[in-house]
RNA sequence: CGGGCAGUAGCGCAGCCUGGUAGCGCAUCAGUCUGGGGGACUGAGGGUCGUGGGUUCGAAUCCCGCCUGCCCGACCA
């Protein structure tokens, strides 16, 4: 994109109600603007972020077989009564009334809607197992919204919902989704980390809590370094074999990690003293087992082998997508603004003309251009040098291409990597190696 | 929902106490100079002072109601 022709509105003052990092700066580098409390709309930028973490979320759900669906977000109050929470959910639920004074509910979450769904077309033990998620918009009129897009009432996520014939079943569903998350959240440039999460009346081992390491994180974290050294994506885990996932859980679940509510001091203590890490972070996942809460009072049954009805044994689990934007810029900024990761950045690169009008430079931004589409942001305003190297670097663009006159007359543009600040000189080709390469 | 704070130009704020036709910085627009980390000069545009009522000759300013937003707490993906 042109910025001249974008709609990326950066401040350079703080708008007064912004108090975190990831809240001044969504607001500072244009990427969205209250519409009211808890409520926001994407401008264009904020927008390719929020599309590019669902893709990577998209991506790693399928590479699973969780098949993609799209669940309406405005739901039927009847739907909810049959499961009982209709009633028992609080002030939080959004209710409104149609036309016809029928009771429907902006939905806060989906398992009343996907067992309904499974109800209806799935009939025998055949057809189970079954992973389906869908990313949409939710709505949780919470009391008291706060830090922007990470304490929204309206929000982005990713929900999954597995259907299994027995309690075997449904625990490599578990497992096949943590890994699922631990390459997710590798990919999308941060560090998550799964801490055994409270299961309620439910009971079991099978809930557990993603936390990302940010310092401004709503609770304190204790963990073992053991989670930061694992490469997810080289890591020979097939989520196919239950023997793999088997090894993996067992590996997740022997490292210590826990929130302060949860803190072990005595098995905290038997963490080697160079592998403890303590922190702070944010909740940006939750998975959870749930047998037949669902399915049960539903009415969710196929047909087995003997001709017996099953209740299948359900999880869910979600991902907060709007919230990882927030997130992970908590996780990644510094004084002068943002620091995408390369994997969810709104542009890859962005071009900065330093005298625009010049005949040189021009040629070569637009050469550069040309070539990047639109992975390139080029900020071809009027501009003084300061601006545009401001700008760049509270968008938070990976990587920078400069070009001033000083370099242009070698055919020279120079290259800075905004997470380190490293610039280099080079020609135009190397510098669209580089940003293309990496 | 309890406690606190605040709504004045796109953003940040002053003016309010002590009532008298609304101001500053940045941003915007035009022009000139400039040109590698938010530049300078000249000129210009932009405000139902959140909203409804009251007091008054006169209200941004005083009084009452309402709405909205922010912070702390309890609650939460």
């Amino acid at each position: 994109m042109r910025l001249t022709r974008s709609l990326i509105p950066t401040l350079k003052e703080t708008p007064a109600e912004a108090q975190i990092a990831s809240h001044r700066l969504m607001l500072r580098a244009g990427l969205v603007r209250q519409t009211a409390a808890g409520i926001y709309a994407w401008l264009p930028a904020g927008l390719r972020v929020l599309r590019n973490i669902g893709q990577v979320v998209r991506e790693e759900q399928d590479a699973i077989g969780c098949q993609e669906v799209l669940m309406p977000t405005l739901q039927p109050a009847d739907l909810w009564r049959q499961s009982g929470r209709y009633d028992a959910y609080g002030p939080e639920m959004l209710r409104v009334k149609d036309r016809h004074e029928r009771d429907l509910l902006y939905g806060p979450t989906n398992e009343e809607m996907i067992t309904d769904l499974l109800r209806q077309s799935v009939k025998s033990y055949r057809e189970l197992p079954q992973m389906l998620y869908h990313i949409q918009w939710k709505f949780r009129d919470e009391v008291r919204p706060r830090f922007g897009v990470m304490r929204g009432r309206e929000f982005l996520m990713k929900d999954a919902y597995s259907f299994d014939l027995d309690y075997a079943g449904a625990v490599l569903s578990y497992r096949r989704m943590m890994l699922a998350y631990m390459r997710t959240f590798q990919r999308l440039g941060v560090k998550a980390i799964p801490m055994v999460a409270d299961t309620g009346p439910i009971g079991g081992d099978l809930s557990h809590e993603f936390i990302i390491l940010a310092p401004t994180g709503e609770s304190g974290v204790f963990f073992d370094a053991g989670f930061e050294e694992i490469d997810w994506l080289a890591a020979d885990f097939d989520a196919s074999k239950p023997e793999d996932l088997e090894r993996f859980f067992t590996q997740m679940t022997s490292l210590y990690a826990a929130t302060d509510e949860k803190h072990d001091a005595a098995a905290w203590a038997k963490v080697p003293a160079d592998r403890r890490r303590e922190g702070r972070g944010i909740e940006v996942g939750h998975i959870f087992y749930f047998g037949r809460k669902y399915s049960e009072p539903m009415g969710l049954t196929v047909a087995g082998p003997d001709g017996a009805q099953i209740i299948p044994e359900m999880g869910s689990y979600g991902i907060g997508v709007s919230r990882l934007v927030g997130a992970v810029i908590e996780a990644s900024h510094d004084e002068a603004g943002i620091i995408w990761p390369d994997s969810i950045a709104p542009f890859r690169a962005a071009i900065l003309n330093l005298k625009q009008g010049d005949a040189t430079t021009g040629a070569i931004c637009e050469t550069l251009y040309a070539k990047l589409g639109a992975n390139a942001l080029y900020d071809d305003r009027d501009e003084r040098a300061g601006v545009k190297f401001n700008d760049a670097d509270l968008m938070g663009h990976p990587w920078q291409i400069v070009v001033g006159p000083r370099g242009a007359a070698n055919g020279k543009v120079e290259l800075k990597r905004r997470a380190g600040g490293e610039r280099v000189e080079l020609s135009v080709e190397d510098a669209l190696a580089r940003v293309l390469g990496a």
